[in-house]
DNA sequence: AAAAAAC
């Protein structure tokens, strides 16, 4: 009975999605349309056994082992107790065990597959290939003149730069606060005029059509100009991945290649030595920081790669031999890199930790810190270490630092996120009433029936994969056109529903964390969590996936009891950023800060709030925190600040460097007025 | 408690 109707369903949507893409019979996504027809073969999807089954998108591409993989109908309706052995297909699975490999005995096919995984790059990689003839020569860089650029490649240059639309609105850009603290915190600049850059780096921006500098670049580019360390709190799409990229390229270029290049071949394998190195928490983010270095070092002999888990790594080390200079990676990749001898970090000048909030919690920083301590890493004051992130609880700035020489503190006002050009609402709804509400809202947005809507994208959050597998299910079955990415799907499922959202095939994508961080997907129209995070950071980069750059955006969050403990931070964000605040919100909240209050009097005999991660964006904790004003002296070993010479770089300024504590401009009014405990 | 991240 059931699977009949489900496979009226089916039948039925399968017709209306055809129809939709013109194409009759197989519904082929975008990307593998005009493919050589072997990409296209059935075949090639053929699993070697059940778990390994992939598809483009999930449910859309054949019949029966289309249905039998989307098999995980119990998960979300508990009245129906799910189809017995289907579904076993995704949701018995261990967390994390159907990426492309690590299961035994398929050995013979993985170089296939993986090759498919990363297909939509390859174009751009063979044209690279092509255009510069590079070969690393046995591990050692070219010759030349790096500063100047190489030929024209038409062919790369539409590849790299597309339409060129960055999606900026530069004008809503010009009012957002900023501010730098730290010891002789470089003059921030008003127009890339004002530094000089390699002929490459300009052009290069031209291309990308960044006509002026966004607020974080406009401080973070002469920071790491004048070889700072910077931690900056800033939003994604505030064109923070180009505020690291351009004076770290820019540097390289200036530079030239290094002068005291390890040995060659150690072990008789060619072992590279990339001088910068950006780590990101997610694997879609690692390739969108990637692309986004190509770009920059389009006619240069610079060259970018990207290692992370999910994929072929023989692929990656193949392309690791053709030169590295910049290694974007994902942490455990890079570290099965560097145990393989694939990758050398000793000559790692630039290190980036993007996300750098996610990189340094619990989950993470044992494996940054053996890549930064244990693997020859040039130590602190060595290198130039940057931080970014939408949020800096204390917590975290506290373990950053040491990582960090005498660093900037850079706050840029929330461009896109909380601030008013996010329309954030709060509505209580009952679990059981979930699915109805989201369906009213997409209804609201008319989604349904398989419009695609590029520009008008509508990205759900669920808290678990499980919960993204069942939301995705029920919405394909209800007709929308929906896609999921969360950890449990393989690499290329994931990158295939990133791609068929970003292009608006399914313009509805459920999501995981997996995807509430650094992704930089414009038109994202609407935010929803359909469940809130359990902590207000992960509320802050989730919205963040809208009101991209200056633009508007809608982000509505399902409160009810289970969300009791996001109360008090969701009120203070939502009331400090102007929203309309509901009245039953502002009753929990108080109600929880009495219990709160009472809780902790029993306890400590006060009432205590975290200090810095109480808000949302961070604030520099040195300058309020004056429990660690020793510490922090003695983290900085008596050093001059800046023991680097400010004759050394290439860059001209209007004005000096000032000299103390400054905030160029100020949020609120108490910024500057602390002591400089620096005592310089 | 869950999610992410190597195999």
């Amino acid at each position: 009975m059931e699977i009949t109707s489900y496979w009226a369903t089916f039948q039925n949507n399968f017709a209306a999605l055809d129809l939709n893409t013109g194409h009759s019979g197989k519904y082929i996504p975008p990307h593998l349309r005009n493919r050589p027809q072997t990409q296209q073969q059935p075949n090639q999807y053929k699993a070697n056994n059940a778990h390994d089954v992939r598809e483009p998108y999930r449910g859309r591409n054949s019949g029966s082992r289309n249905f039998e993989q989307r098999g995980n109908f119990s998960g979300g309706y508990a009245d129906r107790g799910g189809f017995g052995s289907a579904n076993s297909q995704r949701s018995g699975r261990k967390p994390n065990s159907d990426n492309a490999y690590g299961r035994g005995g398929n050995s013979y096919s993985r170089g296939k597959e993986f090759e498919r995984e990363s297909n939509w790059r390859d174009g751009r990689q063979d044209l690279e290939g092509e255009y510069r003839g590079y070969r690393n020569n046995g591990g050692r860089y070219d010759d030349g003149d790096w500063t100047q650029p190489l030929a024209k490649n038409d062919a790369l240059e539409r590849s790299l730069f597309g339409s060129g639309h960055t999606g900026i609105n530069f004008d809503k850009y010009e009012d957002i606060p900023v501010e730098a603290t730290g010891l002789q915190c470089p003059q921030h600049i008003e127009c890339f005029d004002e530094v000089e850059l390699t002929e490459i780096i300009r052009n290069n921006i031209e291309l990308a059509r960044y006509t002026r500098p966004t607020p974080v670049q406009k401080y973070a580019i002469p920071i790491v100009s004048f070889k700072r360390d910077l931690m900056a709190c800033a939003q994604t799409g505030s064109g923070k991945t180009a505020a690291f990229l351009v004076p770290i390229l820019n540097q390289i270029f200036e530079n030239g290649p290094p002068k005291n290049m390890p040995p060659v071949r150690p072990g008789g394998r060619i072992k590279q030595y990339p001088l910068a190195l950006v780590l990101a928490p997610t694997r879609e983010l690692a390739v969108q920081i990637y692309e986004e270095a190509c770009k920059f070092a389009y006619r240069s002999r610079v060259r970018p790669c990207v290692v992370y888990g999910g994929a072929d790594p023989v692929q990656q080390m193949k392309d690791l031999d053709k030169g590295c200079h910049l290694l974007v990676a994902t942490p455990g990749r890079l570290l099965d890199m560097t145990d393989r001898g694939k990758i050398g970090l000793e000559m790692v000048k630039f290190l980036v930790l993007d996300e750098a909030d996610r990189m340094l919690d619990m989950g993470f920083e044992p494996q940054i810190s053996r890549i930064v301590m244990e693997n020859n890493m040039p130590p602190v004051g060595d290198r130039q270490t940057l931080m970014f992130s939408a949020t800096f609880p204390k917590k975290v700035q506290e373990l950053a630092r040491r990582f960090l020489d005498n660093y900037i503190f850079l706050a840029v006002g929330r461009v896109g996120s909380t601030s008013e050009n996010i329309t954030q609402k709060i509505v209580w709804v009952d679990e059981i009433d979930k699915r109805s509400f989201l369906l009213d809202l997409l209804n609201g947005a008319e989604l349904k029936g398989g419009v695609a809507a590029a520009d008008s994208l509508t990205l759900v959050f669920v808290e678990t994969k499980k919960g993204a597998d069942a939301l995705e299910t029920f919405l394909y079955r209800e007709g929308y056109p929906v896609t999921s990415i969360h950890g449990d799907r393989s690499q290329r499922e994931r990158e295939d529903a990133l791609q068929s959202f970003r292009s608006g095939v399914t313009p509805i994508l459920v999501a995981t964390a997996v995807a509430a961080r650094g992704l930089d997907i414009p038109n994202v129209k609407h935010v929803i969590n359909f469940d809130l995070p359990t902590d207000i950071e992960e509320y802050v980069h989730r919205i963040g996936r809208t009101g991209r750059v200056g633009n508007l955006g809608l982000a509505t969050s399902f409160y009810n009891e289970k969300n009791r403990n996001m109360a008090v931070d969701l009120l203070e964000l939502v009331s400090e950023t102007n929203q309309d605040v509901p009245e039953w919100l502002s009753n929990i909240a108080k109600e929880v800060q009495n219990e709160q209050r009472s809780a902790n009097q029993r306890k400590f005999g006060s009432s205590g709030r975290k200090y810095g991660s109480g808000g949302f964006g961070s604030r520099d904790y040195r300058q309020f925190d004056r429990g660690n004003q020793r510490s922090s002296n003695t983290a900085n070993n008596g050093r001059v600040p800046n023991g680097h010479s400010y004759g050394a770089n290439n860059f001209s300024y209007n004005s000096q460097p000032s000299t103390a504590y400054v905030g160029y401009r100020s949020y609120g009014g108490n910024y500057n007025t602390g002591p400089d405990w620096f005592g310089s």
